[in-house]
DNA sequence: CCCGGTATTGTCCTTTGGTCCAATGGTGAT
DNA sequence: ATCACCATTGGACCAAAGGACAATACCGGG
């Protein structure tokens, strides 16, 4: 049986999915993210969700992920799982390397943070392929509004346009 | 094409990996494993491989796992996904992100194959950010013709903007 | 020789994207 | 209260992107 359940965005996913396990017992969840967050996702997986992908996947990729799952298997996007096993790796081995940390952990936290919620908000939403217009209607605003953002992302984050900053946002450069 | 390799016992798995990359570019391993192990799986797949799973497994298993790592996916066991989600929620104060990821992320591949060698090249500077405009300086070409180019990927490869284009060819996205 | 695929370029036109200048209202700190 | 910062929107304007329709030229195979 498949059901799709909207969360609701006022209270914490984790919180919710809580009650959704008392509640019905031993079933098995995926979760599709507007914008897929790394923490997000680590929190999920440790509250017992079997899944985490995009929510603008494919129905082929929705199809696979299902099949994955109905199988006892964990479905985690490519790119998550690197980060985790690169991460597991620094760990285990013990290798501070404080510069290179400092550099990377810098585009998606020191970055970020210069930007205001709404900002960043923004942000994400363009950097996962969202036009100024869908962006304006996720966010109940207008599209000019969108634009306004949309431009204070790229004066603080050096962006040029809307590619670089998803290139920069998605961890391909780091400039 | 599916190839079955022995690895020499003698040797470090990793380091046998190595060669073969070396030596045929850019292929997708899966590694079965007689005994499964936590630590041999996260060298692995920081070395490059898509898959780790047990030698044992059943016919269907091992045709869900291929099916995964064709879609650009990879596969890892449920045992050791806990693993990495306790061990990395552990340290998660900092995380990293960029540097090897940058690396390993060649996805391409696939999709590209439908394209033309001026399309894949034209496409891979815009997935890059490159502007129209630059692309065509690099190219020695006109801006019209890298319209007519990227126009022809964008219906290849059912992307609906170079946006999108670039999530794809730098693997966030498969659709 | 003719056909299909590739590469190239053209013009015209519409839609998006991005910037500039400017204004209003809310909120928290001083 | 005044100031700084944030969110919001408007209008104008220009550049870039992308689609529609079409032409020319090269090249390999039937």
């Amino acid at each position: 049986m498949l059901v799709w359940l909207r969360l609701q965005e006022a209270r914490s996913a984790v919180e919710q999915l809580a009650e959704l396990y008392k509640a019905l017992g031993d079933v098995r969840v995926i979760v599709l993210a507007d914008q897929p967050d790394g923490d997000e996702a680590l929190n999920l997986f440790s509250a017992g969700v079997r899944g985490y992908c995009n929510a603008h996947a494919t129905a082929a990729n929705l199809r696979q992920v299902a099949g994955v799952v109905e199988a006892g298997g964990l479905w985690i996007g490519e790119s998550l799982m690197k980060r985790l096993v690169v991460s597991t790796q620094a760990a285990i081995s013990r290798l501070p390397d404080a510069k290179l940390l400092r550099e990377s952990i810098s585009v998606e936290a020191g970055a970020m943070s210069a930007l205001t919620k709404r900002e960043e908000e923004v942000a994400r939403a363009v950097a996962n392929g969202a036009s100024n217009k869908e962006v304006a209607r996720q966010c109940g605003i207008t599209e000019r509004t969108v634009k306004a953002h949309v431009g204070a992302v790229f004066q603080k984050l050096k962006a040029r346009d809307r590619l670089h900053l998803a290139l920069m946002l998605n961890g391909q450069r780091s400039s």
